[in-house]
DNA sequence: TCAGGGCGTGTTATCGCTAACATCGAGTGT
DNA sequence: ACACTCGATGTTAGCGATAACACGCCCTGA
């Protein structure tokens, strides 16, 4: 006796049982004006019924287009990318639309096709790469054609949809409050010179002390590690002359107060420190450290808006945008003691 | 005149340029045996010339299951659970498998059910549920029928197939190497308690000095928070006998850090601390953090296994996984000064 | 020599949906 | 009262794959 497990219910079944057409159920499904109010609620009585739940993969065949939004980001757990992403996702959620993250390893042209062909693959509605240094924006260059696409985190020269934090705009927030709590200058320790972020809070950083008047000192080079802000620290530590330093990250920020801290270098006292990120303990550092916030959220709605502005026509308004962020003073500011 | 943009090219398309019928791409495709190697070849050619991928959503609409792999998650920037994720989806990338995350804001019944839901909607392959607290443990009991699924996180005593870190072990590593270093007892400042992860922890450290004939002092209890570990800490400094902490994770240790601090108690000469997660900005904490790194790679690596069994076939050889921590050394831990 | 069994391949049906067109009855204007 | 429009619904034809079966052909064994 063969008794075939009944599988989930399809379309027809639900016309069946409310005495209608597929493509009625269809119509009601899909919110298409024509439908008697009586009819709409049969059909709707028979979905209830029935547990019905349309199948995607059907209907991404035949439209050619899935309800999945494509993420290409870098698999790393860097604070600022995984905030973007699950603020991201959490948008895309709420629009009704799921996110399919392809990670790649090495922000390169090749890694970036990849994952973008394989989103193209699932016949993503859209993708949104994160990319935040030169490589993977070149490769986004590649792959723009015939699909909605969004960069986030890329160079703001670019001319295809963007958003990004506004890095610029940040650092100089920060550089500004230093140099109004009385310091003569501010020394930056930079992140990774092939990243944007980095580009932009250098020349938010730079442009500051110009616009001052003041001098210049070098930049301190470093990764977006607390062991590279360390190291940058223990050097700084030695320099009486530094009192001020504008810290590219949270992290970086950190290790820099424990070479402060181990050369018996009191903060605020001594030496002042902005951050930037505002990661969720900053707040509980040694001390709470003064720092830079961007909106991820917003940057994620942005960035979803102006997917589906491409998915709805094509006429995006301005397809830039560039999210500011705040600052947020804590106690590891406070005026030059000498 | 009216030009149609050419549409991607279909398995038609291939087999009309390589002189086959469509059929013998699909079998070329999948790997199937019985194809002459010249036609292989000839199909192959063919491919590469048009540059032809297959439309997954016509797979999955024919055979009822994506290469999708769907994830449920917390929406959360904790560092254990993204971490987790992120590694998950590498593992899944390397496996051929994309993933696509439904964040939920909330752990409970409703949220997760519906996250489940819309990825079965898109006929994933799989569903990974990563259910650190009660609540989102019992909801997977609701829906485990009729898919592929595995719990990451959640109670250790569940029968479903499950992975988790080893939470009892690693917290049984740290108070042991607490009560090595010559400490009388250990005091534990704790995660909610409805996180499964914060239960395991309690249970591993109570074990350890029971083991030890030792007394056990109260929980300490606290979130997951830097904030919520500083007010634990400004308690437990004012507490002279209070010699060696674990605290559930390394942000709670930053936290307490911070109030030892504050109130002049040296660490590790006064009081000594283990945390939990190895961010990687334990090593740059002030003093430089002694904590449990779990495994998150193997974790990612063996929720995967699991998964993949059970599309295979069903006979999960041992459907729970417990990957135990290691124990990473820093200056947080010396023996008491008294 | 001839039935039978692989092997390589083609043909046809089907998955569950949407798009496009067909149909049918009820207003509407003149 | 008649053609005409329009609203509500049904019918048919795909979307691009896989599955199941059909079909020659060559090889084998009695």
């Amino acid at each position: 006796m063969e008794h075939k497990t009944s599988r989930d219910p399809a379309m027809t079944d639900v016309a069946r049982l409310a005495g209608v057409s597929h493509q009625t159920v269809s119509r009601v499904l899909n919110g298409h004006p024509n439908v008697r109010e009586q009819t709409r609620l049969r059909v709707r009585a028979a979905i209830a019924e029935l547990g019905y739940r349309p199948n995607k993969a059907a209907r991404a065949l035949v439209t050619g287009r899935s309800q999945l939004i494509g993420v290409v980001a870098q698999n790393s757990t860097l604070y600022g990318p995984a905030s973007l992403l699950a603020a991201f996702e959490a948008a895309a959620a709420e629009a009704g639309f799921a996110v399919s993250v392809g990670r790649v390893n090495v922000l390169d042209r090749n890694s970036i096709s990849d994952a973008v062909e394989r989103h193209r693959d699932q016949r993503v509605a859209g993708i949104v790469v994160i990319a935040p240094t030169a490589s993977a924006n070149d490769a986004v260059g590649d792959v723009s054609a015939g699909i909605p696409l969004v960069t986030v985190d890329g160079d703001p020269e670019r001319s295809t949809p963007l958003v990004t934090v506004d890095q610029a705009a940040g650092a100089f927030a920060a550089t500004t409050h230093l140099l109004e709590a009385g310091h003569r200058t501010v020394w930056h320790v930079s992140g990774p010179s092939d990243w944007f972020d980095s580009l932009g809070r250098i020349r938010g950083w730079r442009s500051a002390l110009e616009t001052a008047g003041l001098e210049v000192p070098p930049v301190v080079p470093a990764d977006w590690s607390a062991a590279s802000g360390y190291r940058a620290g223990q050097m700084l530590a030695r320099m009486p002359e530094v009192t001020a330093i504008f810290a590219a990250n949270d992290h970086l920020a950190l290790g820099i107060l424990r070479a402060m801290s181990e050369r018996g270098r009191r903060v605020p006292h001594d030496v002042s420190i902005v951050g930037f990120d505002d990661v969720p303990e900053a707040a509980y550092f040694i001390p709470p450290l003064t720092t830079i916030r961007p909106d991820f959220h917003a940057v994620a709605k942005e960035t979803l808006e102006l997917l589906l502005a491409q998915v709805g026509d094509g006429d995006v308004g301005a397809p830039q945008r560039n999210v500011p962020p705040a600052l947020v003073k804590r106690d590891s500011v406070a005026p030059p003691s000498a």
